[in-house]
Order: C-alpha cells, then structure tokens, then sequence
DNA sequence: TATGAATGAGGCTTCATTCAT
DNA sequence: GATGAATGAAGCCTCATTCAT
C-alpha cells in the first residue's frame, strides 16, 4: 500500500498536505491573534506565538515574511469578519437611529478586540506597512462616512459643510473617543465602561453637527424623512 | 570677602560645575528630544542619543535613569515650554471666537512638535509610566474642558449635556483630528496642509456641539456674553 | 517500515538533532567548566564560553538561562560524575581504615577539581542559589557523617557527643583543610602538596575526636569490630 | 585677620589640612567598612562608600588606590583593633580551658564582623593582594597555634604530633565552623545560633585531639600543669 | 585637599532570522 | 511541509577611574 500511494497516491496526498497546511496556517493566525492582542505589537515575539500554536519556530517563515507580516495578515483576517458581521447592521428610517446603530456597532465591534486596536496603533508607529494598512481601513470608513453626508446634503437635510472634512472630524472623534473608553478606561480607569452613555453622548454630538440647523432638536421627530443613516450603508 | 572665596573657593567652582552640568543635560535632553521626534520612542537608542550630544555613552545615565525616563523629561520640558507660551493665550468675548482660539492653538502646539506627540503615543502603548504621563496630560485638557462647560451650563448658556463626556468626547476630536491631520497627513498625504481649515470645522463642529439649541445659528452675532470660551481658560 | 519512517521522517531527523544538540550542551557545560576552573565564578563571563566552546554567544542561552544557571549546571554535572565514581569507595572493618580512606577519597575529589570548588565558594558568596546549591551538598555530607556515628554510638563504640555538632565540626576540618591545602598551597606555597601527610594527620584527629575514650590507642588494632567507616557508606 | 593666616598662619593650617584630612580618612575607612561588611566584597562599589561617607566620589581616590586598596586597609584597621582587645585574653593554669577561651574569644571577634569575614573570603577569591593580605593573618594564627603546641611538646604533654599540620588542620576546623555557624547559620539556618555549644563541642575535639593519650578523660583535672593555653599567648 | 562630571570599556540578554535535516 | 538548533547583531546598563577646577 505504500506502493499505491507512491504511485497514484498523489494528489491525495497533495491534498492532506494541502489541508495540513492550511490547518497549521489557521493555527498560527490564531495565535498571533492573541499573542498580539494581550501583548501589543512590538512586545509580540515569533517564538510566543509559534509556542502557542505548537509549532516549530521556524515554521512561522513558512507562512510568514515575519512579524510585520502575520500581524498585517491577523489584522485582515480579523476585519474580514468582521466586515461579514457588519453587513447585518440594521438600517433604520430614522436618521438619528441610523447613527446612533452605526456608532453601537462601531463600539461593539471596538470592543470585541479591545487588544487588537491598541496593537493596531502600536504596530502603525513604528511599521510603514501597518501604518498603510491602518490607513486604509480608517479611510474605508470615512469615505463611507463623507459618502452619505453628501447624499444628505445633496437632499438638502444637512447643513452645509465640507463634508471630507467632516467626516475625518467625526470619525475621529468616535474612533479617539472608543480608544480612551475601551482601552484606556477613561474617564475612570477601572470603573466599568457605560458604553451605552458614550453612545448616546457620541449620538447627540454627531446629529448636533451635522442637522443642528435642519432639524432643529428633532431626534425621530424629523420632518419628512433624512434617509438612511450614514453608517449604515 | 573675595579672599573668604577664594580660601575655600567652593562657590566659584560649585556655580562653575553647576552650569557645565546643566549644559550636558540641556545638550541630552536636546539631543534626545530631537531623536525621539524623529525615530520615535521604541526605535530611539541611547546610543543615538549620546552620539547626537556628543557625550560619552555613560554620561547619559548620569542625568536619566534609562530610555524612558528621559523620555518623559523630555515631554515634560516640552509641555513647560508650551504651558508658558499658552498664558498669551488671547481670551475673547465671542465664545466661538475662544473656541477658535483655542483650537488653533491647540493644533499649534501640536504642529510644532509632530513626531514627539507621536511618540507619546507610542510610549504610552509601550510603558506605563509613559501612559501615565500622557493620561495626565490628557486629563489635564478635559478637566480644564469640561470645567469651562460646567460653567457655561451653569449661565444657561449650554445645553443640558453630561459636561465630563462631552468634553471627552471633544477632546478626542480635537486630539485625534490633530494626529491624523498633522502627522499622518490626511486627508491627503503629502499635501500641504491647511491647518485653517481644520481650525473652522472642528470650530463648527463643537460650537454646534455645545451651544447648539441655545444660541442657534449665532456664530458671533453674540445675543449676549456667553461667557470666556473655555479653552482660553 | 523504513518507507514510514521516510513519509514522516521525524524519528531520524530527531534523533540526530537530539545528539547535535547534546553535543553542544556537553561541549557548553565542558567549556564553562573549563573556564569557571581557571577564572573563578566573577570572572567568567559567558563570551569566554562561548568562545571556548566555538559556539555563537547566543547559543549560550539556549542552554542555560544565566552565568548562575550554568555553573550550577557544571557543578551539578561534575558532583554526579563524582558521585558515580565514589561508589566505588572501598569498604573496610577496620574503622581507622574506613575513615582513612573516606577522606582519601574526599581530598582526591576535591584535588580532581581544585578551581571548582574555589569557585564553588566564590560563587556562594554572590549568588543565593549557587550558596543554597553549595549548602545542600555540604549538608548531604554532614548528614552522612553524623548518621554515620550515630550508629556508632547506638553500638557504644564512641563517645558520647553531640553527633550533628561533630560532624560538622569534621566535616568542616576536613573542608577546609581540603581547601588550604589543595587550592591555596598550605602550608608552603609552591611546595609539592603532600596530600598523604595531610590525609594521615586528618585521620588521626578524626579518630581520636571520636574513638577516643573508646578505643584508646588503637589504630588498626582493631579490638573488635567498630563497624563500617563513616565515610565510606 | 586673613592676612595673618596667610603670613604667619600656614603651620596651623598644614595643620588644620592634616586633622581634616585624617577626618576625611577615618569617614571614609569606617564608611568602607559598613559597605563592605553588609555587602560583601564585589558588590561593594566605590559610589555606595562615598555616598555614605558623604564625600566626594573622586575623594575616595586621595586615600586609596582603589577598592582592593580600601579593602585591605579596612580589614588591616578592624584586625588591629581586634588584636588590641584580644591581649585581654585571660590566661589559665587549665590547659583546657585556655582553649576554651581561645576558641570563645576568636569565635567572639568571628561573631563582631560577620560580613567582614566573609568579605574577605570573598575577595581573597578574587584578589591576589587580599588573597595575600589573608593568608598573612591565618598563618600568623596557625604559626601561634603551632608554637604552643611544640611547647607543649617538649615539655612531653601533648601526642607526638607534626605540630605544624595539626596546628593547620585544627585551625581550618575552627575557621570554618566559625563561618558556617556564624554567617551561614548551619546547621539551622535562621535558628538562634547557640555558640556556646559550639565552643563547648571545639574545645572538646581540640583538647582530644591534642591531649587525647596523654590526659586521657582529664578536663580540667590535669595531672599536673600542661602549661599556658595555645591561644592565649 | 576636595569635588563631581565625564568617560568608555565590559558584560548581560533578547530575538528575528536562517538553514541543514 | 515541518523542524528546531544555531546565529549574531543590537541594545541596555554599571562602575572603576580620570581630570579639570
């Protein structure tokens, strides 16, 4: 029988090893998962993660160019997820609601890799590379962001504003603000973070922004319908 | 009495080595500040420090107790600096206006010194006594916000609004706007920025924000004094 | 089976690995010995072994966590080859024999490794766990002599002592004197060390510290069996 | 008044130089001892002596060479002042209990300086020069010890013994159980160490060693007068 | 004499990466 | 594919000693 494999055992053999790999491949993102998420980028070691996937430390080089590398890759994989989780946020006729499941979802999603961000952060100060990769996601969503304020403006229910810049702003002030609460546990490090009042803090501030003049304290109220909400698209 | 100085010529000598060493230190400390703003804080040596300040190795661990610490001293001297030139800040009568001024030379403060406030950050996610240094720091601005808010509120001036998020939550756009502008360099990277156009959205932005229902669509009619702005404080 | 053994190749490979890696382990231990010998505990410094082992500096800690761990290491080693070769301890009914060649054999293991034992003791004073390393071998000693007489007392052949207190007071007569002579050249440096005269006067104090009023005068009269020598269990 | 001092006024302040120096000196030789003695010979550092003897670092080095230097001398001052007191060593008709107090006082001074003993078992490891300055005071002992035992030779009291070895080996055995009561704590480490026991068990074994067929069973019941105390002289 | 800033050699340790098997 | 031993560059930190004042 070990003649037969030799002979035409081939491809399943290609195949076993095929799957061998990609388990080991699987093995080795998760553990980099959490090496970085509890560690942080540059205190990550390749000889931490391989000993959490119980492989040889060489066989890291296998799958990886080297940390910079796995961590782009856990990073992906990662929004990847969460970007199929994402897609089921609910889309709400009300504009304040729209925002408001928008900046929750944001938060959840913040939350569940609480580490990961913090390493996200780390790894783009010091790596071009992750820098990019960071860049890209942030931009990905203030473009989404920009794109629906032009739509609202374009219907005539937003203020007028540069709507990039904006974006940027807002964007900035729910990512910066997800930062201090969820890692850093301001405003009272240790205290148990109230998301729901952040969200319902960030909510205000953003409908303030953007509709202060056209609808004037109107959350749910609206006179005729904003559309949908910015962050849900 | 110049013979009483020169029998035991202590003071002579003493004031002589006082200044020599406070020079070394002003060189290291320079030397290290200008390091740390461009490597950043993992990628800094001490070696690149003492090569920088032409000193020997050793001499470095005569002023600080290691990389950290005088990377702290060096924010803090920094911060000194900055904390005496904000005094000049002008205080106005029109509450956008200190806003504006405010926020301007919050984004001033932040120019000059581009890659130390990056550092900061990387330090923070590196050692806690960095993070703790920074959260001060951080703390600091909010405090100094959201007392400025709790006063506001108390004229009636403000709308009814949890004074300690929300001046997070303004910080954070303030703070995070302020990295992604001036050191990563969006909207678009390598494009000079207009610092001034930041200045006014991010005014809007938090005028809206703040003085929304109250003094609607009055960006410095004035119907009477809101009040010093906050951040002029 | 041979075809097994190629498709997965492991048990080869491992074993060779695992003798490669032995070999370098035993070439490091033999290295530091070596050098922990001639320089003593402080002076050797891990580039010396590794130099001397023609290893990379790094290899060092593969195999040992710190200089402490591999003289530990060392000493471990050579105490077990010691231990192996003091099995061979001739026996004997007469007692002043058993004691004689007892410290025979022991000034023999000390001459065999004369810089270790210095080191041993360097190392001691500077290191807690190289002393709690060095405390447990001097305390299997005392323990094996004072079990030692106390059987002879149980069989009345000596006098009636303090056993523990004896046996470290021989034992440590017989230690140090191992160290003056052997290590230090005592009582004429330089001269040609006359081990056999030392072992001689040792074993007549020994013997009449303990058999004294039991047996007067009796070396190698042997009045009646006094049992296995102490030492030579 | 200065111009006095400066024409008429130098003896006295040559004088005054030469009491402040010897101030200077004594601080530093008495601070030298507390280091050394509570940290042991290496981890001594020339920084921990100046800061205690609250002087200059660069003072250290108007008096001594350097640490080997102070070292000795440190030891050099504690030995004399030792020697000093130690010629109150009572005398006794009792041979045996001459030893008795011998052995109790050297135990004594053992006991006063502790880490300074073992200090110099620690430097004489590592330094030629304390190595030398060592075995000068342990041959001065052994060469005391061995001239009384030849005395008592000659007057026919004492076992044909070669004075020379036994005076080394009874010698190591006091040294070192010295050491491993005193400063290691053996045999219980941490237990109140009870030295009169210890002293009670030397003096034995010394005294049957010595006296063992010729006063047999004769403590202190000396059949005639076996002259003065080998230690007490 | 006394000072204390400056020096720089010397040692320790970690870890990303390679490579023979 | 997988292994894991070996490498060596790179950084950190200490401390004895010198020297200008």
């Amino acid at each position: 029988m070990t003649v037969d494999q030799s002979q035409r055992g081939e491809p399943e053999r290609t195949n076993q090893r095929h799957e061998q790999a990609a388990t080991t491949r699987r093995q080795l993102l998760a553990a980099a998962g959490a090496v970085f998420e509890t560690r942080g980028y540059r205190a990550t070691t390749v000889g931490a993660i391989t000993d959490r996937a119980s492989t040889a430390h060489g066989t890291f080089y296998l799958y990886f160019r080297n940390k910079e590398d796995a961590f782009c890759q856990v990073v992906e994989s990662v929004i990847l997820d969460e970007l199929a989780a994402s897609i089921v946020l609910p889309l709400d006729h009300d504009p304040r609601r729209g925002m408001e499941q928008g900046i929750r979802s944001f938060l959840a999603v913040y939350h569940r890799h609480d580490g990961l961000w913090s390493a996200l952060l780390e790894g783009a100060l010091q790596s071009p590379r992750v820098q990019e990769l960071w860049l890209g996601l942030r931009r990905d969503l203030v473009l989404r962001l920009s794109d629906a304020f032009e739509a609202q403006q374009r219907a005539g229910r937003m203020r007028p504003l540069d709507t990039t810049m904006v974006a940027h702003a807002l964007s900035a002030m729910l990512e910066w603000s997800a930062f201090t609460h969820l890692v850093l546990g301001e405003p009272r490090p240790g205290a148990p973070r109230d998301t729901e009042t952040l969200v319902g803090v960030l909510t205000d501030l953003w409908y303030r922004s953007v509709y202060g003049s056209v609808a004037e304290d109107a959350p749910g109220s609206g006179a005729g319908d904003p559309g949908q909400s910015p962050l849900s698209a």
